[in-house]
RNA sequence: GGCGGCAUAGCCAAGUGGCCUAAGGCGACGGUUUGCAAAACCGUUAUUCGUGGGUUCAAAUCCCACUGCCGCCUCCA
């Protein structure tokens, strides 16, 4: 099956076929950096990243941008309110940004430009315009973008500019041709940051940054632009006008969009209400508190167990949940790691060994349901990325590999080549989770442990196991029962007992 | 006021014309296993997809109306 994506520019599916065949180049709207990153600032890097990685595994040569908006109306006054110089705030916030992508498993994107080092080619750009008349400066060095020179503005929003102006919108600024025309250029106050530039001395409007560092990196025309669904008007749609305007070419062939992140707030008359995330609203969660309360796993494997176009609701309950969920995951990878003494994660599935080590009707059965288990986790991705139909496509093999360990009894029993095959069958698992980056290694606790719990933890499972020989099962349910209650769980199994934090 | 999106079990969430008497997860309830637990496995938990019409041999999926929620039109990922 091809793979196809939704295209906000067509509102339907399309099969995916890149500008230039083999390579693809994706550019996502990153933040303006003047508040502490939120969760919603994350969602988009996350889903992309995924997206990169699975167009990798499919071959293709990707390009993945991301960019830093270090300057801006909102970069100044925060700033200016916390008396402090504009790059020292951007450069901070950028860095927090940065150490969240990290954390989550964002390691994909090849390029972060930032907006301060391209007021040159953003010039450039709007000499361009100028050029052809659709751009043009007022009195007071503000440089204006002329919609109506652009005969199909409006065409990603679906909407005419005609119909949403009524009554709607305020002419800030003065000497605006339309009301619609948006800021190329603004003129700096005295005491601003700005550069030099044949209008006036100033800064760049919001929307030019994107055209110009996402062309400057992948083209004049190129794949992929995402970003959240807020952004579809009016910054994807500004975006459109000036690059095509001024290259007369095609600017982007898919246009992605992700969901809006909700969240619980509480409105005036004391009600609760699910609304988007953002920081005008005030009702913000910040991506570092996050990050310590939850392990980033679970916070990237939530993301990615909702289709991306939808809205995702950020409660505890839901994080929860999503935790427990993985969980089971890794209790099997564990199961497999402890059967063989080996890394479940550290080398892909060796899909011709399954076949080689498969003897018994139970070992071919398996053997069958990891190959449909694959299968349907690629065909799901194919259909618009659909990731959380994917990470159900685990769930079903971590299901089964469960089962095969069961009736084969492989925990009492050493069968080798049975052994082997789980470990493969397990090794499918990180192999189709590395593709979406879920899986890639053991679920690291929040807080880690230090050598004296692992000792000590080693003492008190040994003196139970005395007491458990001895059936003074009175004291040894006392143990595991105190121990549940400083939140650590007891498993007796076959091989012998482990201890896990819940 | 204009434009757009969404509505699937107790909760979260796939599916968008026939493979759906609808994945997967959480929760709940039985069973196997266990000294007892935990974990794992097996089974049960939506004949039905916001409401009402319509199109079709066939609809959760298409069309119309209605209701509710959300978003955009001003800064936003």
């Amino acid at each position: 099956m091809a793979f196809r994506l939704y295209n906000t520019l067509t509102k339907q599916k399309e099969n995916f076929e890149p500008v230039t065949p083999g390579k693809v180049g994706i550019y996502l709207c990153g933040p303006t950096v003047y508040k502490e990153s939120h969760i919603g600032h994350v969602i988009g890097p996350v889903i992309f990243d995924a997206l990169k990685k699975y167009l990798t595994y499919k071959g293709y040569q990707v390009k993945f941008v991301v960019n830093i908006t270090d300057v801006d109306d909102k970069i100044i006054n925060e700033a200016k309110r916390l008396g402090v110089p504009m790059k020292d705030l951007a450069e901070k916030l950028t860095a927090a940004y940065f150490d969240a992508l990290d954390q989550l498993g964002v390691n994909s994107i090849d390029e972060f430009p930032r907006a301060t080092e391209y007021i040159p080619k953003m010039i450039e750009l709007i000499q361009r315009l100028a050029e052809k008349d659709a751009a043009y400066a007022t009195e007071t060095g503000d440089v204006y973008f002329d919609v109506t020179k652009c005969s199909n503005y409006g065409k990603l929003s679906h909407r005419k500019s005609d119909d949403q102006l009524e009554g709607s919108r305020e002419l800030a600024g003065g000497g605006k041709r339309n009301a619609a025309d948006f800021a190329l250029w603004k003129a700096a106050g005295a005491d601003e940051v700005g550069w030099d530039s044949p209008w006036s001395r100033g800064r760049p409007g919001w929307h030019i940054e994107c055209s110009v560092m996402s062309m400057a990196l992948l083209g004049e025309t190129y794949d992929i632009h995402g970003g959240g669904m807020d952004l579809i008007f009016p910054h994807h749609e500004n975006e459109i006008a000036q690059s095509e305007t001024a290259t007369c070419k095609p600017y982007v062939k898919y246009w992605l969009h992700n969901g809006l992140t909700r969240i619980q707030t509480k409105v005036a008359g004391g009600e609760w209400k699910n609304e988007k995330m953002s920081k005008s609203l005030g009702n913000i969660r910040p991506i570092s508190e996050l990050l310590e309360a939850y392990p980033p796993a679970v916070i990237r494997y939530f993301l990615l167990s909702t289709h991306y176009r939808r809205p995702i609701d950020f409660s505890d309950q839901a994080l929860t949940d999503a935790q427990k969920g993985m969980m089971n995951i890794y209790r099997l990878l564990d199961r497999v790691n402890r059967l063989n003494g080996e890394d479940v994660y550290r080398y892909p599935c060796d899909v011709n060994s399954l076949t080689e080590l498969a003897h018994t009707d139970e070992d071919h059965a398996l053997r069958e349901v990891l190959t449909a288990g694959q299968l349907k986790f690629l065909e799901t991705l194919d259909d618009d990325f659909n990731t959380a139909g994917a990470l159900a496509a685990l769930h079903d093999l971590a299901t089964a590999v469960n089962r095969y360990i069961d009736r084969r009894q492989l925990e009492t029993k050493p069968d080798s080549d049975a052994r082997t095959l789980a470990l493969q069958a397990g090794r499918m698992i990180t192999t189709l989770g590395r593709i979406l980056g879920v899986f890639t290694e053991p679920l690291k606790s929040a807080d880690s442990d230090d050598e004296l719990t692992e000792k000590l933890m080693a003492l008190l499972i040994d003196l139970r196991a005395q007491v458990r020989k001895d059936k003074n099962f009175a004291l040894a349910d006392a143990i595991r029962d105190k121990l549940t209650a400083l939140g650590i769980a007891l498993e007796d199994r076959p091989e012998g007992t482990i201890w896990v934090k819940m």
